[in-house]
DNA sequence: GAGGGGATTCTTTTT
DNA sequence: GAATCCCCTC
């Protein structure tokens, strides 16, 4: 949708000023604000107005007092669109709270260490709480002291075999540890517990060991370090990871009124991007921040924009963030730019508060939407949209489904996404949480290793024969020697003579060609493969390795080892063509005309045609959407506050008003319930094509 | 048929 | 890593 050629009144062009006037008295009387303003009503053009009036009215008493204005954001894309937007200049700081808050408080180590001390004995308490109330630990707590004691020492003896077994199953598990089989059968017989029981006590023993190394000064445990790689503390190393860099910031500024004069002092101006998402502690903090720079008669500016209906992740404020500062100024902006009246209407009425939307334009094409309710298959339902709307490659059909699972399957790659996901090491523990981010990230920094081999394939191949610059940059990095011209032109003959219908083929095009001491071809294949394995069985070892026969120590069975090898095989076997549609949705650059997406991956996006696919179900909660069905249009929640309904609301919200034009939902359970509550918010329910 | 223990199964997203 | 499913034993 175009909107550039639609009118709008100069009368509510005037209307609009007027909101970004009342937002700017409120930063020239440095009364801090929040700026609540529904989805598609131009949240970040606002934001970047407000950035410009600061710049063009304080932006010399700024550079005279070496202070800046800081914005923080949620996402690093958010923070590349904001300073994309804004232009060069140096006097606004855009980065992500995390990075920010990591530059404030890491030259504070004093602090911190101590802090850092004061986390890990509260872990240890944690853990000694647990293992005296939980009920795994009841068998440990059965044990006289001298046995628990016994048991703690064979353990620390034993650490290298248990690591080493810990995830075999319970019956080899259980005999790899012979002794402790025997005089401790009866806590070992439940190997769960019995692994929870000693991994408490060991992270106890951890922490303990670090907090003493802190005690004497041991190099290396004077400093504590944020890794943004994991989501996981490693205290007992002295790094600490997202969330307890909040926590740590959090205490540190509550702490130290130094540090947060210094800050008001720096960043007079502070702007939120995206509010809703953000962390308790993050607003906690800021909180702190604006009551003593009142305190000091420094008073700053905060700005908050967002819009709390548009909070879908458990992790962020949400509308709790109405408890924290009452005085909050607030701004709303009503109008819409994005969407058809029929959407707004619409969404006006899933959003339950007073914050109704109206469109500014003049003459916004008429839009359409409606609710199905039946059980048809999804491919028929596309079929009758792509006739419907008028579907092709210039005006896509966009559906939105549930999970990443749904998206690469109906995408095309269900092989593809199926070999991972039934792979040794994404089953293993934790792992399984990193599938989505290494199959399906659009960042492709974050694959997993055996998915960005694969990539860097498909990559050379999708460019060798059509994009100059790639075959340079192969060459180029390639040859370090010189090439005569005829060598060059054979170089780049092998290099597209590279073919294969699936995976393996083409692989083993690729080292067919190969000789040892070939000119350049070897470098060439070095930057392609970023490794040196050069032929096409040392590839598909590399990927038995990495997922299947990953624990060096392990000694698997015969069978296990032909299973895994035929997986591989038979996963390179796939048609090649399954690959390009896993590189094109990687890249975002399918040629499809009907492209997928999660509900929350459209956050941010619009599109001139969606198709949201809906059931009752989300995850392990069975009733995720016919719960908030069957109160849909009722205006008041405030019986008690439902976190799920909540965010099933917004989640709804969010996707809705995704859609410009057309808008289809297709509800594939029982609606018998709740019939009157959806019709009162989507009209009449359609129940066949 | 109860309960103990093992195996299998999962949502979304960001830092 | 928690919840649930599933199987085995008494």
């Amino acid at each position: 949708m175009n909107t550039k050629d639609l009118s709008i009144s100069p009368e509510n062009k005037k209307r609009e000023e007027k909101i970004f006037e009342e937002i700017c008295e409120f930063i020239d009387d440095k009364k801090s604000i929040v700026f609540d303003a529904g989805a598609g009503s131009g949240k970040t053009y606002s934001l970047i107005q407000s950035l410009k009036y600061i710049i063009t009215t304080y932006g010399k008493t700024l550079k005279v007092h070496n202070q800046k204005v800081l914005c923080i954001t949620y996402t690093n894309v958010a923070v590349a669109e904001i300073k994309e937007r804004l232009g060069n200049t140096s006097l606004v700081e855009v980065s992500t709270i995390h990075d920010c808050l990591w530059v404030i408080i890491r030259p504070h180590q004093k602090q911190l260490v101590e802090i850092h001390k004061i986390k890990m004995q509260g872990e240890i308490e944690k853990l000694e709480n647990d293992l005296s109330t939980k009920i795994w630990a009841e068998r440990y707590r059965a044990l006289p002291q001298e046995q628990q004691e016994q048991l703690l020492q064979m353990m620390n003896d034993k650490k290298e075999v248990y690591y080493r077994h810990k995830n075999d199953n319970a019956a080899q598990f259980k005999s790899s540890l012979p002794e402790i089989s025997k005089i401790f059968s009866n806590i070992i017989s439940n190997s769960n517990n019995f692994k929870k029981i000693i991994d408490s006590i060991f992270k106890i023993q951890k922490y303990q060991a670090t907090i003493e190394k802190i005690a004497v000064g041991k190099k290396n445990f004077n400093e504590v370090e944020y890794d943004a790689r994991f989501n996981n503390d490693k205290l007992e190393n002295m790094k600490i990871s997202h969330d307890t860099l909040l926590e740590y910031t959090n205490k540190i500024v509550d702490q130290n009124a130094l540090l947060k004069q210094i800050i008001c002092d720096a960043y007079p101006f502070i702007l939120v991007d995206e509010y809703q998402d953000t962390d308790h502690k993050v607003v906690q903090a800021l909180n702190y921040l604006d009551e003593y720079s009142q305190k000091i008669k420094h008073d700053i500016f905060i700005g908050y924009y967002g819009d709390v209906k548009q909070n879908i992740y458990n992790t962020g404020v949400g509308s709790d963030f109405a408890n924290y500062d009452k005085n909050l100024k607030r701004v709303e902006k009503s109008f819409n730019r994005r969407s058809a009246e029929e959407i707004i209407v619409v969404a006006n009425k899933i959003r339950n508060d007073d914050l109704k939307q109206e469109t500014i334009y003049d003459d916004f094409p008429k839009g359409t939407i409606a609710f199905y309710n039946m059980s048809t298959d999804k491919q028929d339902f596309i079929k009758a949209h792509i006739d419907k709307w008028n579907i092709t490659g210039e005006n896509k059909l966009h559906c939105f489904e549930l999970t990443n699972e749904f998206v690469a399957k109906q995408s095309g790659f269900a092989n593809i996404y199926d070999f991972f996901k039934n792979s040794t090491w994404y089953k293993r523990g934790k792992n399984y949480e990193l599938l989505r981010d290494h199959i399906l990230s659009l960042d492709t920094k974050k694959l997993g290793p055996v998915q960005n081999l694969l990539f860097r394939i498909l990559d050379f191949k999708s460019k060798v024969n059509y994009d100059e610059t790639m075959v340079q940059d192969v060459i180029g990095k390639a040859v370090t020697q010189d090439l005569t011209i005829s060598k060059l032109r054979d170089l780049i003959g092998k290099l597209r003579n590279i073919k294969g219908y699936t995976l393996k083929a083409y692989i083993e095009s690729m080292f067919n060609q190969y000789h040892q001491g070939d000119d350049g071809y070897d470098e060439c294949l070095k930057y392609i493969l970023d490794s040196k394995n050069r032929s096409y069985i040392e590839i598909e070892n590399l990927i038995l390795n990495k997922l299947f026969l990953f624990n060096e120590h392990d000694e698997q069975s015969d069978e296990y080892l032909q299973e895994s090898k035929d997986k591989v095989i038979k996963f390179l076997e796939i048609d090649i063509n399954e690959f390009h549609l896993w590189y094109d949705y990687i890249l975002d650059k399918s040629t499809s005309s009907v492209i997928y997406h999660t509900y929350h991956g459209t956050k941010g996006l619009e599109f001139d045609n969606v198709i949201i696919f809906m059931s009752a179900k989300f995850g392990k909660d069975n009733e995720y959407f016919s719960r908030l069905l069957k109160v849909l249009s009722l205006k008041d929640e405030t019986e008690e506050k439902d976190i799920k309904l909540e965010e099933a609301r917004n989640l709804l919200y969010v996707t809705v008003t995704r859609a410009t034009q057309n808008l289809s939902i297709l509800y594939s359970d029982d609606v018998s319930d709740f019939k009157e509550q959806i019709e009162n918010v989507f009209g009449k329910i359609k129940y066949e094509l």
